[in-house]
DNA sequence: CCCTGTGGCAAACAGTTGTTTACTGAAACC
DNA sequence: GGTTTCAGTAAACAACTGTTTGCCACAGGG
């Protein structure tokens, strides 16, 4: 029933060995939903999917290798969010706004993602915090590229562009811990959890912003 | 040879068994800067201090028992720290800098603790995580206490200094998983690295100081 | 001085783990 | 159409896990 929606490009063999792969990797996520990489089993994983312990190797070397490849699944979309966010330009008030909604509207589509993203981030695999650490480093270049773009930036030198830059992702990160943290109580409070969330982060990009505004740009 | 350096108060019993306590809490603490909590195991730990596995049971019910003591281990003492630096009413630049070479410094003091606390924050075990953040919340009262005392946060809503708070702590906590972070690498960049950190803390927190002085106080 | 409370021990338990081995069947290639 | 490639299998491996049991040695209070 499937077989036309298979991309033309990819032999029938191709195709089902990326199809466990995923399946693989969409299993380690839910597990990894109540329990950090570090203690998360192979054999756990290919329990799930229903595949036996050894075709495991045939996609990942370990645990470590699968958790980089989901360390990139997971910050691929959220790159894609913030670049748009970035190319609108508008008053500063909005574009608080519309960033805080993009967040809040990332971690309710991705939740597992943003856990994951920032469980491991100081996790127990150093592979995958490298991989974590390198990727939030670029991403806090694309920030600092566009934030030096802006006119509000004339005059700044580059390491103080680097350092807002920094501030703003950092903040963005604990943005989407505390959503994702709230999300796991009780669907009650959620709501009221998540606005009071959204308004704090809301209030300190505006403080930080107001700094950036009076900063001492050096002639 | 050390008989004598046990509070008189308890007795030899009760002296033997907080010593065997915290050889378990040592011990995990160590096995923890190279994985997490929820994978680590009892008898691991046993091993190390060189006690039967069931003598665990004696002193705490499960790992994430063990955990949640180690928060409070870990905590106390960065308690302490912080609020020497809040004591003293200074100029906010030196302030700042106060501020992050106490951080810096508690860092190389207790590597470990800081390590742990900012692996589990986000971590697999639930008691632990909530012990942290109930820990965390009370740590931002209290800096909102400090700064609601400053005349720096005159006609400020109490919404507003509780904001500024978290963003501070916040900060903190992100200041101080770059350092311990860092100092996993070998020691001749350590020390270069270090100081890059440190600076760009001072500069974020320097911008953060300048947004508030421009925050706009309700009259 | 004897008795009780208890921190620690040794042993055994059923499960689970990661990894290797030789294999099978079907897609892919010439 | 025969041959090669290879994703997935089943079974076995030693090593390890958390937990329970009965026991001992000994500090502390009477």
């Amino acid at each position: 029933m499937n077989s036309s929606s298979t991309p033309a490009t990819l032999g029938v063999r191709q195709a089902q060995k990326l199809k466990t792969r995923q399946a693989l990797l969409d299993a380690a996520l839910k597990l990894l939903e109540e329990q950090s990489l570090s203690s998360l089993g192979l054999r756990e994983v290919t329990r799930v999917v229903g595949v036996a312990p050894a075709a495991f190797y045939r996609h990942f070397r370990d645990m470590a290798e699968l958790g980089v490849a989901l360390v990139e699944e997971s910050l691929a979309s959220l790159h894609v969010m913030i670049r748009a966010v970035l190319a609108e330009q508008q008053e500063a008030e909005e574009v608080i706004d519309r960033s805080v909604e993009a967040v809040a509207d990332h971690v309710r589509r991705h939740p597992a993602h943003v856990r994951f993203v920032a469980r491991e981030r100081h996790g127990g695999v150093r592979a995958v915090r490298e991989a974590i650490a390198a990727e939030l480093a670029r991403f806090g270049d694309e920030v600092a590229a566009a934030l030096a773009a802006q006119e509000a930036s004339r005059g700044w030198s580059a390491e103080d562009v680097r350092m807002l830059a920094g501030l703003y992702v950092d903040h963005l990160v604990m943005t989407a811990s505390a959503f994702v943290e709230a999300s796991a109580d009780d669907p009650a409070e959620e709501r009221a959890e998540e606005r009071a969330i959204a308004d704090t982060a809301r209030r300190q990009l505006r403080l930080i912003s107001l700094g950036r505004r009076h900063w001492p740009a050096a002639s």
